[in-house]
RNA sequence: GGAGGGAUACCCAAGCUGGCCAAAGGGGGCAGACUGUAAAUCUGUUGGCAACGCCUUCACAGGUUCGAAUCCUGUUCCCUCCA
């Protein structure tokens, strides 16, 4: 069997790794315990946290033991890593409920009945703490000389820095060493982002314990333009289905760049990787097969084979010939609202389309949006029940979005 | 605690000798052309509305003025230097 961090450099998350060697015979001679925080900072997990679960699943299916640690501690910090403002703090409450959130989502991807699978909260040992003694156990080993030439605080140093912010190193290895003590975990893994917090952890556990400890960052999932994937400017895509369709899901993945296709088939989907590099290779339009897989792959992975369905079937329909499909986004309308007819600003604010009605005028007057087969000119154009057929009407808005109206 | 600097639309950032400012420029977004449901490029657009006009915006609350993002006062927050 091969060893899964070959399994990972292969697929591409590996970023930075602190003893490789040593962590590599480690992981290929026995089961080993890892971990990987999240902050709970909103109820559902989004598509750039998959990157983090899908590394932990490849170590999960290679017998390993993943901790889901969640930030219920940390995030009442707020980790100044890669932000240039100071983290709004969240309430408990909120914090708690996120967390609800999160277990249920990470329950579909592995079994914590079983034990093979360990969620905890570091408030558990975080807001309990005493100052001194952490100051004097944990304080000491911490050297501000190189934690302030650390990147992570650089960019901060000019902006401005709070003590708490700073002291979130402290307590994210503190994370690690207690994690170490209750589960012998060994290995943390974290995004780029975390490279200086993982280290710290790691020298922490090696210090206090005389322990090996290892880290591992992954690789930020990205698209050209250097912002996060997973963030559109719709906001981000999320791994519920209530916040983002499925059919949004897909669409995404459908929609990526070329450019990433390859990488993000190796990141996100479990094919092998001769047919990850066969579909990543394909040229000009070709490609296109690509992305219908990976996102097919994905969505399948997230949302289950039957949604995935849907969703592919559905962007066939409308992107291969103007068909309409169910799972197509729509709303359902009375149809007394079209008797005397609607308006076009109105038909598309109603269906948030336009979020006002200058918008939606601005998309009229630009021809961004068609009715069926017609693309609409003036904006003074009434909707009347002539411009159903079979109680349906395709409204779409530029290229991409569909929308399906039906009345009752 | 003292001295100084700052707060502008989604973000960055001009304006700050008062009217020509719904506010330059860039980024981002949206739309159009091209295309492969791609990228790059080009074009338009980017506060709201009953829309050639009106309303609400330039940290917050007041004031001066015919008129303020621009001037004055107070408040809040942030930064820098000194202690």
């Amino acid at each position: 069997m091969r060893n899964v961090l070959d399994v990972l450099e292969e697929r591409g998350f590996v970023e930075q790794i602190t003893h490789r060697e040593e962590l590599r015979e480690l992981l290929a001679k026995e089961s080993v315990t890892f971990y990987v925080g999240f902050d709970a900072t909103a109820p559902s997990l989004t598509l750039g946290h998959l990157i983090p679960v899908m590394s932990m699943l490849h170590l999960y299916r290679a017998g390993h033991r993943p901790i889901f640690v969640m930030g219920g501690g940390t995030t009442m910090i707020g980790d100044p890593s890669g932000k240039s403002e100071m983290r709004q703090m969240l309430a408990a409450e909120t914090i708690a409920q996120n967390i609800k959130c999160f277990h249920s989502q990470f329950s579909r991807f592995v079994n914590f009945e079983d034990g093979s699978a360990i969620m905890v909260n570091n408030a558990e040992w975080l807001l309990d703490l005493n100052f001194m003694e952490f100051m004097r156990e944990i304080g000491r080993h911490f050297s501000v000389n190189r934690m302030l030439s650390m990147e992570a605080y650089k960019s901060r140093l000019d902006t401005g820095l709070t003590f708490l912010e700073f002291s979130y190193l402290l307590t994210q290895s503190y994370d690690f060493l207690e994690l170490f003590r209750r589960y012998n975990c060994r290995l943390q893994i974290g995004g780029n982002d975390q490279w200086s917090n993982i280290i710290g952890g790691c020298e922490l556990v090696r210090k206090v314990e005389g322990a090996e400890a290892y880290g591992l960052t992954l690789k930020l999932l990205t698209t050209n333009a250097g912002t996060k994937m997973g963030k559109t400017e719709k906001g981000t895509v999320w791994l519920d289905a209530e916040r983002t369709s499925p059919y949004d899901f897909y669409q995404y993945l459908r929609n990526i760049d070329d450019a990433y296709v390859e990488s993000t088939l190796g990141l996100l989907t479990f094919l092998p990787m001769e047919e990850v590099r066969r579909l990543g290779s394909l040229q000009g339009s070709e490609i296109n097969q690509a992305k219908e897989v990976l996102a097919f792959e994905v969505t399948k992975f997230v949302h289950g084979e039957e949604e995935a369905v849907k969703a592919q079937e559905a962007a066939k329909a409308v992107f291969g010939g103007g068909g309409t499909h169910d799972s197509m986004p729509s709303t359902t309308l009375s149809q007394a609202l079209f008797q005397a007819g609607m308006d076009i600003l109105t038909l598309l604010t109603e269906l948030k389309l336009a979020s006002s009605r200058s918008e939606a005028r601005r998309l009229v007057t630009q021809g961004g949006i068609t009715l069926g087969e017609e693309r609409v000119e003036d904006i003074e154009r009434t909707v009347t029940l002539e411009d159903f057929t079979e109680n349906e009407l395709i409204v779409r808005k530029g290229k991409k979005v569909y929308h399906r109206v039906i009345i009752e």
